[in-house]
DNA sequence: CGGCTTTGACCCGCGC
DNA sequence: GCGCGGGTCAAAGCCG
């Protein structure tokens, strides 16, 4: 636990039962709505990317009621090592703010008291005055330049949570003047609900603009894209008038999580307003909307897993437009980023560049489905380790905050942030992509804005959601810049109280 | 009594 | 046009 580093990690995964929440899921056996029949869809074809998961120990039998996976919950506290961020956030009323607490080891041993066992030895013939003096200096030096490390590192922050914060708020903007425009121009509203859901639902204008602009340049398109084309041909001739558009898409994120919890607490407050027998999947599928705020979108859906049920699976949609609290920035910031990145076309559709690439880490992840109704990214996290994680010593199902930002989070290891770092992770065979395919990935990537900007939130989110930051998992190895020892434990860390983040 | 869940009905898109 | 399936509505009931 306490392996000597220099490494600057982000503390990242723990899920603990919580039966704080009472939202609870039902899962019952009723068939009343099953109109299931033997026709199955095609499996989707599938982009791959690693996530980062550390089994939540669903049965943990602490409690009868376990109702709720609390991917949030931290309660440990972690030894520090070398540099340790020590990140709390707390949550004010209009966004979340962020006091850092840094416990910074300048491994200089320096000593104010006299404990000799722990003093220097040698007689190098200097005077323990001068020692002492020296050792003061250095130690007042530190103090100075760790406060303003400090200050500006919560600048930053603030800076950071405070442009997602608007984001989000135009965002909704948007939607709310177009759904302002629609019942304008139909006034019973009837027939276009749906629609202005959808529309709500959708990511970002620019996005989507982005993407139709990809379309346009290429014949080369399947069945999917050419649903979209009905947008590019009204956005090219200025027409923004969406009601009269086909096939709205939005993006949804699926998180898979090992769990006999009804439903994760993903920090948000949600209504359940429906339940119904889905085709092929005998367990039912619940219905969440969102209740932070009035008006507020973002809904979600539950359902079990129909091979393993054990895992459950929570499947997100739009963004909220209201401030988030702490505890629910972290999904927010993580989905959105996700979706964003799925429509923009930073992650291309299943037969594009990068899923090649990435295809490798394909057993344990993430998942960009390309041919299911709406583009969905999924991120698996029912696998205990993936093929990136090192062996940890934080596989504590109570240490599990921020699995979500691990899908982008790993990303970022392919930006080409820490290749020449990749050694002791590149020996183990199949567990990075090759050196070529590593560099295009890096360069398609890179190259992207709209990556750059979910990368920030991604990031974000694992800053100020990782509640202390570095439980060191896996990632450490590629995205530490400082690391000396880059043994693939995770830096012990002092954690705090609060898990923030960010998520939509 | 207000908020939430349950659940049957309904709407709508899509494929045949 | 019809049936299927996903998604939502809304009345009824439950609960604190």
């Amino acid at each position: 636990m306490s392996t000597p580093s220099t490494g600057i990690s982000f503390d990242s995964d723990r899920i603990t039962s919580d039966h704080r929440h009472h939202h609870q899921l039902e899962f019952m056996d009723s068939t009343r709505h099953n109109r299931s029949s033997s026709s199955h869809s095609p499996p989707p074809t599938t982009i791959h990317f690693p996530v980062n998961y550390l089994d939540p120990d669903p049965y943990k039998s602490d409690d009868k009621r376990i109702n709720e996976v609390d991917f949030f919950n931290d309660t440990k506290h972690y030894p520090s090592k070398s540099i340790d961020f020590d990140l709390n956030c707390k949550e004010e009323i209009t966004k979340p703010a962020i006091d850092l607490d840094f416990n910074v080891n300048t491994r200089l041993n320096l000593l104010t008291g006299n404990t000799s066992s722990d003093q220097s030895v040698i007689d190098d013939g200097i005077s323990p005055s001068y020692e002492d003096k020296r050792a003061n200096h250095e130690l007042v030096s530190a103090q100075a330049k760790l406060k303003r490390m400090n200050g500006e590192n919560q600048r930053l922050r603030e800076a950071l949570n405070q442009v997602i914060y608007n984001y989000n708020a135009l965002e909704n903007h948007l939607a709310m003047m177009i759904h302002q425009k629609q019942r304008g121009e139909n006034p019973n509203g009837e027939g276009s609900r749906r629609q202005v859901m959808d529309l709500a639902l959708t990511h970002p204008a620019k996005a989507e603009t982005d993407k139709n602009l990809q379309l346009s340049t290429s014949e080369e398109r399947n069945n999917d894209e050419q649903s979209m084309r009905p947008i590019l041909n009204n956005q090219n001739t200025g027409n923004i008038d969406q009601s009269s558009e086909a096939p709205i898409r939005k993006a949804r994120v699926s998180v898979r999580a090992r769990s006999e919890a009804s439903v994760i607490a993903d920090g948000c407050q949600w209504r359940k307003y429906g339940q119904k027998i889905a085709k092929g999947n005998p367990c039912p599928r619940a219905y969440y909307r969102c209740t932070m705020a009035a008006g507020c979108l973002v809904r979600k859906q539950v359902q079990r897993c129909a091979q393993d049920r054990s895992i459950l699976i929570t499947t997100y949609e739009g963004n909220h437009n209201h401030p988030l609290p702490p505890a629910a920035m972290a999904m927010a910031s993580t989905t959105s980023s996700a979706a964003g990145m799925l429509l923009s076309g930073s992650m291309p559709s299943s037969d594009g560049y990068l899923g090649r690439n990435l295809l490798p880490f394909s057993s344990s992840m993430a998942t960009i489905s390309a041919s299911a109704p709406f583009p969905t990214i999924t991120l698996d996290l029912t696998q205990t380790q993936n093929p990136l994680q090192f062996q940890e010593p934080f596989s504590n199902p109570n240490h599990l905050p921020h699995i979500f930002g691990q899908s982008l989070y790993n990303h970022s290891k392919f930006s080409g942030l820490q290749m020449s770092e990749n050694m002791e992770a590149s020996s183990r065979p199949g567990q990075l992509l090759p050196p070529a395919a590593l560099t295009d990935t890096v360069t398609a990537l890179t190259a992207d804005p709209n990556f750059t900007a979910a990368l920030a939130a991604a990031i974000s989110s694992i800053i100020g959601g990782a509640a202390g930051g570095s439980r060191g998992n896996n990632n450490e190895e590629n995205v530490n810049t400082t690391t000396i020892n880059n043994n693939g434990h995770g830096n012990d860390k002092v954690s705090n109280s609060g898990f923030q983040g960010n998520y939509q």
